[in-house]
DNA sequence: GACCATACGTACCGATCGGTAACATTGTCA
DNA sequence: TGACAATGTTACCGATCGGTACGTATGGTC
């Protein structure tokens, strides 16, 4: 039987088939519990118990909870812009619909039993040390939020734009608080309808 | 000496001059270092230190660390309305002045540096369990403040009030959170103004 | 088969977590 | 003076925290 699948076709991972999976299927799991729970709330014994490894994978392949809770950031922020790219690209050389069109799927998301906010966010609320590895991550996050979203309040023509971008700004996080805060019918539905009246108001 | 303060006017707490001592100095504590580090940050020995108390005095007055937090919440609950209403007792029969007012100040407060947000806001961010008591505190609190933002934004007459509320709450909630992630100079600074241009766009 | 790096598992560490039992001390009032 | 209620003291509990020392499989290379 361990004689069949022995095809190693020269793919570009050659000379590890199964290697560094321990990171990866930590990694995964952490980053769910990290999501749902919080950070503080959840300890590396579970994390590694729900992976099915044990403690010394888990250090081997990260230094600590911090750096681990850094890491499931980072993926977290690629996938961010991932999601605000895509609306982005949607409407080429029109940022008003870019925003909305961003909003409005944050809108959606934000109504889903299972929404818990943004965990750049959270991560944020749940370590206010300037120096944690985590909130690191997150402020570098927000900081790049804010500068596309002046940018893009500047591209629109609004007179006061770096007010504007920061509008828009206040509105997202808002609707990120707000969406695990009151679930399905909470205000965070209207983020959408709300950022385009001030977006009018702004160009006005 | 102690013959000598024992004046004991008729004052409301005319019984009982040091009494319950205790309980007020760790909720006094606990409610500083939670606010300032988060409660699950926070363990029982450091409040019962800082307090200078001892560990079953805590238990004495308050049956569980939840529900320490739950009381700081809702002291925490007590101020902020005294907050809101001082901005709305101010413009008597004016709820745009009274947003405007109460934004304002918001706006001022989360630039100072020590500013750490909505004490509110973050528990709910701390305890994503429905049933915690110290979220149970939060959720009502911002039940309520919709609640008010809504009857706000209908008194002023606004055409769509459900949706300008809500408007403002996600700003509200947007600068509470900005404050604590960009400090001094961030999108927070700029809630009032877009909160009057958000009322104005919907009234027009 | 000898070798060697890599990944994994068992067992453990000291510290801290929230919470408690049992008893001594204090100050206030009747 | 004597009773009462609040607080303090000391010592402890089991559970969990983040983190690690150390020996054991495993798999590819010569």
């Amino acid at each position: 039987m361990p004689t069949d699948k022995k095809i190693e076709t020269s793919i570009s991972d050659a000379h590890r088939s199964t290697p560094p999976r321990a990171a990866e299927k930590i990694l995964g799991v952490a980053r769910d519990l990290f999501y749902r729970q919080g950070i503080r709330a959840i300890g590396v014994d579970e994390i590694v118990k729900r992976a099915g490894v044990t403690k010394p994978s888990l250090y081997r392949s990260f230094p600590s909870k911090d750096e681990l809770a850094a890491s499931y950031l980072r993926q977290y922020d690629l996938e961010f812009w991932e999601r605000f790219n895509e609306a982005v690209d949607a409407h080429p050389g029109d940022p008003r619909a870019q925003i909305i069109a961003f909003l409005t799927r944050v809108g959606k998301r934000t109504q889903r039993p299972e929404y818990r906010g943004c965990g750049m966010t959270n991560a944020a609320v749940e370590y206010p040390e300037r120096d944690h590895p985590a909130r690191i991550v997150s402020e570098a996050n927000k900081q790049e939020l804010r500068r596309r979203l002046r940018a893009m309040a500047s591209a629109m023509g609004a007179a006061n734009s770096d007010t504007l971008g920061d509008g828009l700004l206040l509105l997202i996080e808002g609707a990120y608080i707000s969406g695990q805060l009151f679930g399905e019918g909470g205000p965070a539905a209207s983020v959408a309808r709300n950022a385009d009246l001030l977006i009018a108001a702004s160009l006005a």
